[in-house]
RNA sequence: GGGCCGGUAGCUCAGUUGGUUAGAGCGCGCCCCUGAUAAGGGCGAGGUCGGAAGUUCAAAUCUUCCUCGGCCCA
């Protein structure tokens, strides 16, 4: 140590062992981080964190990404997320596991085929001008290129994985395993073909999925439709000719599909005589209603429609049991086309909350719809289809609707209403069918990307049955089901959510009319069979092995440029009779493979019966990859493809409010990155509660770096009080320190064992029963995932045992005894084993700051990153709660007596708790007793201390709610020592150092005659 | 509108099967130290546990309703 200038009057300043450490105080994070993760990059920790496990013959664990979609940058979602897996991963990798982790992503799909549609039209070509297959390369290169994006951010967030070979769906191989699971779910008897109405864009001319749409607010149009009365038995004969039904509906343009009205028998229908309605005059317009209507509806909403329709007076005439009845179209008059039967349909999804208590049903137009009329007998082939791809009426509806759209699908007014609901509602008015319209604001699904309404629309579509029995003679529901029983939850809630949604859940939905995917490579009869069923399982598996092998080789253009026969010739006698698929899988099909192709395909877990530890994703995800994957690999395992499900909330501002660019709240994590540092981030998220949503503000960023000050000045008093510290000078087992002499060969140092440990001063032990405590609570916190309770447990135990009582109480051993001194071994012994403990214990949450610190701390030499080396063990002989518990007493104390001098202080009697000498007075003898063996002075800091058994004189200090204890605080008497500046007698001094203690005199010798 | 989940000090979290005066760390205020110094120590103030009603000798904890918020769905 080089001389450094004295101040004056601090001449024994250079014979101090002061903190020393190259370790700084501020962390330069936003500046640091980047270097190390170009450190890491350099010397390939993540290959050698493999080797590492493989030399230790880990057993493996494997936490399973979820890809994220392949589009934009990463947002404070994304990067939590992934900051959560790494904790995980880099947690069980130190506990003695090989804990890979392989990073995914999600390329096809929607979205990323609007982008390259934009550019392509960008450049004047319209999607008809660009062929399927030079889309799909753009397509890929896209993909391409928002993966590189997002994977800085990810590893800008010190994610550590195997960034160089991640998973992607679109590689060659993920999509020819992507085929095969398909054709495997295929060949297991639960794909069917089915017509039943989906969400359907007009705009982007494909069905969609739940998971690609978004709800938003939207005004429509709503018209009260009566619907004519054309046979009601049951009834007398005397019942009024001339009445009407009355539906009410948001979707005009559907009456032109009606084919049924469906009510409950639940309800009370009433018929009524419309008396009087308001004026022309009063309204502005005719009044749809007229006196002498005779109209049926639900009681229970007659009022509502009463107001609606203008009518001004009616009068209930009779009751009705519509049940069994017919009615007209509203239309039934302008067109032959109109002039079916209508029926009346009993349903349970009619309710007398709002309309009528009637539902106009158009089955390929709605769910329910579909659902009560195939129920009553009808099937999909009964079912009108008037509406096109484009979301226009087909030619085969009459004028003046024929060719209407819905939607307008091109031009600036794109998304907007198209012609055809003022058509038909024009078209009922015109046929007196109309009673009241209005508008009205309904939530309803938009498409994802294009934010455009879709409609529901019945086509030819592709679906994994639910309920169907499958060849192993059960129902995917049931087996999925049975997964979920199986697998652990975190938190526990999950499994009921999961459950609910697997439990009601509609078939899925696989086809897609889009060009950006993974084709579903089926081949389909002339009698409409595909081919997995349509042939014999040994001709169909000749086929499916012809197209795997062409997909291997060539990719999926190798099916989008074939023919039907060149899979077929051979097998079936007319191949060319024979259509192939064009449309496209789900992308929820291939994120639900990942398990299959990420790792099965590369041997991380076995092809049939391997699971993944964990998958752990948003909330959001138990309608999305959670239940793809496990609908996936139930139907070609009968398992969930992993063992546990963790989900975490989502990101929410100050208010709680959801955060999002849309609502102009959002933090961008490179932000973060900048003003903070990432690893601001990272102890945001490890203290935070993920299991809920998670509030983040500049409150809360401001309390993370709070924490993180916190750690990094402990680290750096431990850095600095170690400074030159060794093997040879700890008193006990020190594992880590220079590598060969650890405790893990079996070798013993000097002072090993039990005798060591009883050669420690009492407040060692102390610390080090609090490391043992810290152990386990940490361990068993780490293991739940509980990530905010080891981060509670460190900055409490950095806070309060070290910073404000251990380091406290040693600073005076560590700064002024001798080297030798066994005090100030004991104190730095433990420390080592502090520091050791708190930096592996932090390393899978603050992977940079405690990197920096390993490298600059005496156990450097060990490993090349603190990333390699393991959780220390604790020996069992630190517990010691008999000791523990006498400390806690000790403490009782000293918080009266810190008391005490408090007021002293506040009164200017003294400043430093040094000018202080307590007298003690305990009533308690146990509690007396706890001090045996002990410095108290040392313990209180103050120069002087002296315990006496009974209670205090009057005007002694207490403390309410610690009865028993009195104090006096007095004050120091001698002279200060020059060195440690504690008070003492000086007619004890050594002659040759009058103005220091006795022991500092002993420490200057020590050091001069060592230097000399 | 429906399903699920949540609301404890300014912030992040603890609060076992209902049981003294609801805790911790951080922040805040005051004080001390100036040999951890853009650090460290001490003391203190802060909560009608989202609101209301109920069950009970006793409710942050159990029940119901309301409210605010989140995810998913209509």
């Amino acid at each position: 140590m080089a001389d450094t200038d004295t101040k004056p009057g601090s001449e024994y300043k250079d014979t101090l062992f002061l903190p020393t450490t190259e370790f700084p105080m501020r962390g330069g994070l936003p500046k640091a981080e980047p270097e190390w993760i170009e450190r890491w990059d350099e010397m390939g920790l993540y290959g050698l964190m493999r080797e590492d496990a493989k030399k230790r013959e880990a057993p493996p664990y494997i936490l399973h990404d979820g890809p994220p979609y392949a589009n934009g940058p990463i947002h404070l979602g994304t990067a939590m997320n992934k900051i959560l897996k790494d904790i995980i991963v880099r947690n069980h990798q130190m506990r003695g596991f090989d804990a890979s982790y392989l990073p995914g992503w999600d390329c096809h799909g929607l979205p990323i085929e609007w982008k390259v549609e934009e550019e392509f039209r960008g450049r004047g070509r319209s999607k008809d001008d660009v062929t399927g297959a030079e889309f799909r390369v753009r397509c890929r290169e896209y993909a391409a290129e928002q993966i590189e994006v997002q994977k800085a951010g990810f590893r800008r967030c010190g994610v550590e994985g195997e960034w160089d070979n991640p998973y992607l769906t679109m590689n060659f191989a993920s999509e020819a395993v992507t085929v095969r699971e398909f054709l495997d779910v295929a060949m297991g008897g639960r794909l069917v073909r089915g017509a039943k109405p989906v969400m359907w864009s007009p705009v982007e001319r494909t069905a969609l999925a739940e998971a690609e749409v978004e709800y938003h607010d939207r005004k429509v149009p709503t018209i009260w439709v009566k619907f004519p009365v054309r046979m009601h038995p049951g009834h007398p004969d005397d019942f009024p000719d001339d009445v009407s039904v009355v539906t009410w509906t948001t979707t005009p343009w559907t009456i032109p599909a009606n084919q049924a009205v469906s009510y409950s028998p639940n309800i009370d229908y009433g018929l009524y005589e419309v008396k009087a309605v308001m004026s022309e005059e009063e309204l502005g317009f005719p009044p749809y209603a007229k006196p002498g209507d005779r109209l049926i509806f639900a009681d229970a909403l007659a009022d509502s429609i009463k107001d609606s329709a203008k009518i001004t007076e009616m009068v209930r005439v009779a009751d009705v049991d519509p049940s069994g009845w017919t009615l007209n179209h509203p239309l039934h008059d302008t067109d032959e086309f109109f002039q079916h039967a209508i029926p009346m349909l009993a349903g349970d999804h009619v309710t007398a909350d709002a309309g009528t208590g009637f539902v106009h049903t158009a089955p390929a137009h709605g769910e329910d719809d579909f659902n009560v009329f195939v129920n009553s007998g009808r099937t999909p082939r009964d079912i009108r289809q008037i509406v096109d791809a484009d979301g226009c009426y087909t030619s085969d509806v009459p004028e003046p609707l024929a060719g209407l759209d819905i939607i307008r699908t091109s031009g600036k007014k794109r998304g907007q209403p198209g012609k055809a609901n003022d058509a038909v509602i024009r078209l009922l008015a015109e046929s007196g069918n109309l009673l009241a319209r209005g508008v009205t604001t309904i939530r309803d699904a938009h498409s994802w990307r294009s934010k455009a309404p879709v409609i529901r629309r019945a086509t030819p579509q592709w679906f994994i049955a639910m309920d169907a029995m499958g060849k192993d003679g059960k129902t995917l529901r049931d087996l999925a089901v049975g997964a979920i029983e199986q697998t652990a939850f975190v938190p526990p809630t999950g499994r009921n959510r999961l459950n609910a949604m697997v439990a009601d859940r509609p078939d899925w939905l696989i086809s897609r009319q889009r060009n950006w995917g993974v084709p579903i490579t089926l081949l389909v009869s002339p009698d409409g069979q595909p081919h997995t069923a349509a042939l014999s399982e040994a001709d169909a598996k000749i086929v499916n092995d012809r197209i795997l092998e062409a997909i291997r080789a060539e990719g999926v253009e190798a099916w989008f440029s074939a023919d039907a026969a060149d899979f077929l010739s051979g097998v079936v006698d007319a191949p060319s009779a024979w259509e192939k698929v064009n449309d496209v899988l789900d992308v929820w099909f291939d994120s639900g493979t990942t398990h299959a192709f990420a790792l099965r395909d590369r041997g991380i877990i076995d092809e049939k019966t391997g699971q993944a530890e964990v998958y752990l994703e948003g909330s959001d995800q138990h309608r999305g990859w959670f239940q793809s994957s496990l609908l996936e690999c139930c139907a070609t395992r009968g398992m969930a493809p992993y063992k546990q499900v963790i989900t975490h909330g989502f990101i929410v501002d100050a208010e709680g409010k959801k955060m999002g660019k849309s609502e102009g709240n959002a933090v961008a994590p490179e932000k973060i990155a900048q003003q903070f540092g990432l690893e601001i981030l990272r102890l945001w998220t490890a203290s935070s509660d993920y299991t809920e949503d998670i509030r983040m503000s500049d409150d809360t960023l401001k309390t993370s770096a709070e924490s993180y000050r916190r750690l990094r000045n402990t680290l750096r008093y431990l850095l600095g009080a170690l400074e030159g510290f060794n093997q040879n000078e700890s008193l006990i087992r020190a594992p880590g320190l220079e590598p060969g002499l650890g405790a893990k060969t079996g070798e013993a140092p000097a002072f090993a064992g039990d005798a060591g440990l009883s050669k420690l001063p009492s407040l060692e032990r102390w610390v080090l029963h609090r490391l043992y405590e810290l152990d386990g609570a940490i361990g068993t916190a780490y293991d739940a995932h509980d990530f905010k309770r080891v981060m509670s447990l460190l900055l409490n135990f950095c806070a309060v045992d070290l910073s404000a009582v251990y380091f406290d109480i040693r600073k005076d051993s560590l700064y002024c005894d001798a080297p030798s001194d066994p005090r100030r071994r004991a104190a730095r012994t433990v420390m080592s084993a502090v520091l050791e403990r708190l930096m592996t214990w932090l390393a899978p949450i603050m992977p940079f700051t405690t990197e920096e610190a390993f490298l600059l701390s005496v156990f450097a030499g060990g490993a090349q990153s603190v990333h390699l080396l393991q959780f220390v063990d604790t020996p069992a002989d630190w517990r010691n709660d008999e000791l523990a518990a006498r400390w806690e007493k000790i403490f009782q104390v000293r918080r009266v007596v810190t008391g005490a001098i408090e007021v002293e202080r506040r009164e200017k009697r003294i400043r430093s708790s040094l000018e202080a000498a307590p007298d003690v007075f305990i009533e308690d003898a146990d509690l007396l007793a706890a001090f045996d063996g002990e410095v108290a002075e040392d313990i209180f800091i103050t120069s002087q201390a002296v315990l006496k058994q009974g209670s205090g004189p009057d005007g002694a200090f207490t403390l309410d709610d610690e009865t028993g204890i009195a104090v006096v605080p007095g004050t120091a008497s001698g002279m200060k020592c020059a060195r440690s500046w504690k008070y003492f007698d000086p007619a004890t001094a050594d002659p040759e150092f009058p103005d220091i203690t006795p022991r500092d005199a002993a420490a200057v010798r020590a050091i001069r005659g060592e230097s000399a």
